[in-house]
Formats: C-alpha cells, sequence, structure tokens
DNA sequence: ACCTGAACACCGTTCAAGT
DNA sequence: ACCTGAACACCGTTCAAGT
C-alpha cells in the first residue's frame, strides 16, 4: 500500500496522490484505506520515513568535513529519488513523526568529522533546513519546467537545473566552513 | 482582495485560504475572483510578494557580517509576520514570480558586508533555502502545537519554540562563518 | 468592467453494513 | 479482519449570461 502510494508519487507527482486515486490503484473503495491509515497525513508519514530511509551512505572522502558531505548529499540523493520527495518529508518533518532520522544521520556525520556534540546537533538541524529548502526548491522547479511555465531564473543568472548541484555543493561547503572556523576560534583560545 | 487573502491566512492559517472562503469574507461569489486572478496560484504569489515586502531591513551592526545577518533576521520576521507566511513563500519561490526580491535583498546584505559579487549570489541562495526551511519548519510546529497534535521535538533535546531564534542565529552564523573563511583562503593565495 | 448562477470534475473522511 | 456503499461537507475552475 504505502509501495503503491510511492509509486503514484513518482508517477504523477504530489498533487495526483489522493486517497481516491490511491484506492482505485488497489482496486478498492476509498474508505477501504481508513482501516490501514487513521488519515492522509499519517500515510504521508510513511513515505516519508521510506524515503530517508533509501538515503544510502556514501564513502567519505580524506579531506575536512567529508562525512558531512556525504551525508548531505545521500540525503539530497534520496529526496530526488521520488518526485516532490522533499515536499513530502518537508510536510511531515515538523511532525517529527517521520524522517527524523535524516537529521539523525547529518549530526552523526557531523560528528564524526570530529566536531562537538552540541555544534553537531545545532549544525544538522542547519544542514537539514538548507537541504529540504533545496532540494524542495529544486523539485518545484523541475516540475514547473516540465509544464513549460518556465521562469527564467529569478535574478536573471539563469543558470539553470544544471547549477544546483553546485550550489547545493556550495551551500554545503559553506556550513562546514562556518563549522571549522568556529572550530579554529575555540581552539585559539 | 489580496488585503482580504492576508486576512484569512493570518487568521485561520493557509488551509482555510480557499478561494471559496475568500469571495464570502468579499461577500461575492467565487467565480467573481477570477475576473481578478487566473487562478489561485497568481494570488498566492501576489500575497508572496507582499509579505517578503514588509521586511523591514534592521539596522546593522558594526561586526562583520552584520548586514547579512541584519537581512537574514528581517527575512524572518517578514515570514512569521503572517500565519503560515513561509509556506506560502516557499510555494511560489520556484515559480520566479514573487519573493524573487527576498533572494536580491540577501544578495544585496552579504555583498554590503564586502564579499564578492559571485560569492554573495550563491550564498544568498543557500541562506535564503536555510531561511525557508527553518521558518517553515517553525510555522508548521507552532500550528501543529496549538492544534495539540504535539511531536516533543525528534531527537530527544525538546529545546521547543524558545529555541528557534537561536538555531536560526546559530545557522546564519555558520553561514557567514563559511564565507569569511572562504575569503581567507582567497587572500591568503 | 465586473459579477451571478449553475455546473463540472474533483477532494478527505465517516460510518453503518456486509463478508 | 477487511472491505463496500452511500453520504457529508467541501474543493478550484469554467462559462454563459446578466448589469
Amino acid at each position: 500500500m504505502a509501495r503503491a502510494a510511492l509509486r503514484i508519487l513518482d508517477d504523477d507527482g504530489l498533487p495526483d496522490l489522493t486517497m481516491r486515486r490511491l484506492a482505485a490503484s488497489l482496486d478498492v473503495q476509498p474508505s477501504a484505506l481508513y482501516w490501514h491509515f487513521p488519515n492522509k497525513q499519517t500515510l504521508l508519514a510513511e513515505l516519508a520515513d521510506r524515503i530517508v530511509a533509501q538515503a544510502a551512505p556514501r564513502r567519505a572522502g580524506a579531506d575536512a568535513g567529508s562525512h558531512t558531505r556525504a551525508a548531505a548529499f545521500a540525503l539530497r540523493d534520496a529526496l530526488l529519488a521520488y518526485r516532490d520527495g522533499a515536499e513530502v518529508v518537508s510536510s511531515t518533518l515538523a511532525l517529527g513523526l517521520g524522517a527524523a532520522s535524516a537529521r539523525e544521520g547529518l549530526a552523526d556525520a557531523i560528528a564524526a568529522d570530529g566536531f562537538a556534540r552540541t555544534d553537531a546537533d545545532r549544525a544538522a538541524t542547519a544542514l537539514l533546513h538548507f537541504v529540504m529548502g533545496h532540494v524542495s526548491h529544486e523539485q518545484q522547479r523541475l516540475q514547473y519546467d516540465s509544464l513549460g511555465v518556465v521562469a527564467p531564473e529569478a535574478g536573471g543568472a539563469g543558470l539553470g537545473a544544471s547549477g544546483s548541484a553546485d550550489d547545493f555543493a556550495f551551500g554545503v561547503d559553506l556550513l562546514i566552513g562556518g563549522l571549522q572556523a568556529a572550530r579554529a576560534r575555540v581552539s585559539e583560545g
């Protein structure tokens, strides 16, 4: 059932993922779904859990902040793996139900890069927000572009989707750089 | 009309901001709205523009990165000024229609802090994504908390809404620190 | 120029009743 | 245990027609 929902999500997008459409895809009446899930929100939380769980840990390099970078890209890839994945995860993030593991994964990676646990937790929150914001934006653009509702990249630069990975890396490196600078400041006294 | 919509948004939230409800608040038939706006999306873009436009530039301090910090907080305040403000702005960001000025405002502030224009533009994108992600999360929590659908802060720390401003500042300072570190690296050669 | 009336094609959710 | 049938209270949008 969650599988069928993910299929609709990926094929037709979040707006088309309705309880009625999901029921139809399972050859069942819409009301039948409410025996399995109390409401749509809970269904989406389940999907969010599955999406972030797919985040396969990448091999971390040897350079500074490489675990953090790897975890951030792994999360991005997991979100990009399903159409509107970021939207789904974002919508359930505040509930604290699903996708909590995403934050923990980032925090662990930051700690693995040798940063203090207290900093790692707060930085993970910041990084998570950046990742969600970035990928949401990226996927929204993909959707609008495919609909022909093009918008010539507000600001004028017009780098397009190809620049997204670069922009993402830039943001991640900025946060890592900030962490390193903070650590350097402390160790200097 | 946009005024009436903002009123509903603030009083009852985005889910209750329907075309039918807006029409009723104006003592008009729903179909009448379509003479003024082609669709709901355009209406929301208009609202996003107005929300972001309210971002009153704060007085920047004298310390490094103060313009950037001030602009980030001004944007956060503007988003927080309306219920679900971040959601509304996020939803129209990818369209490139409304809220484009938010990114420009941040980029200008970063440049005003003495960073190179090319870095400023990319950093503004990262900062914007962080701000949107953070405030969206914050406002979603506010809504869930008020509905009693409490979630004990995934992760266990349980800092609550009071920690939001601190977390926000931490994230902004991380990004500013990253920019400074990058600049230092360049000037060293 | 601006709005009404009526319709079209949908939603999420509930709940008695069936098997 | 799991599903159907039927209903409730909604959506956004279109479009001829009115003033």
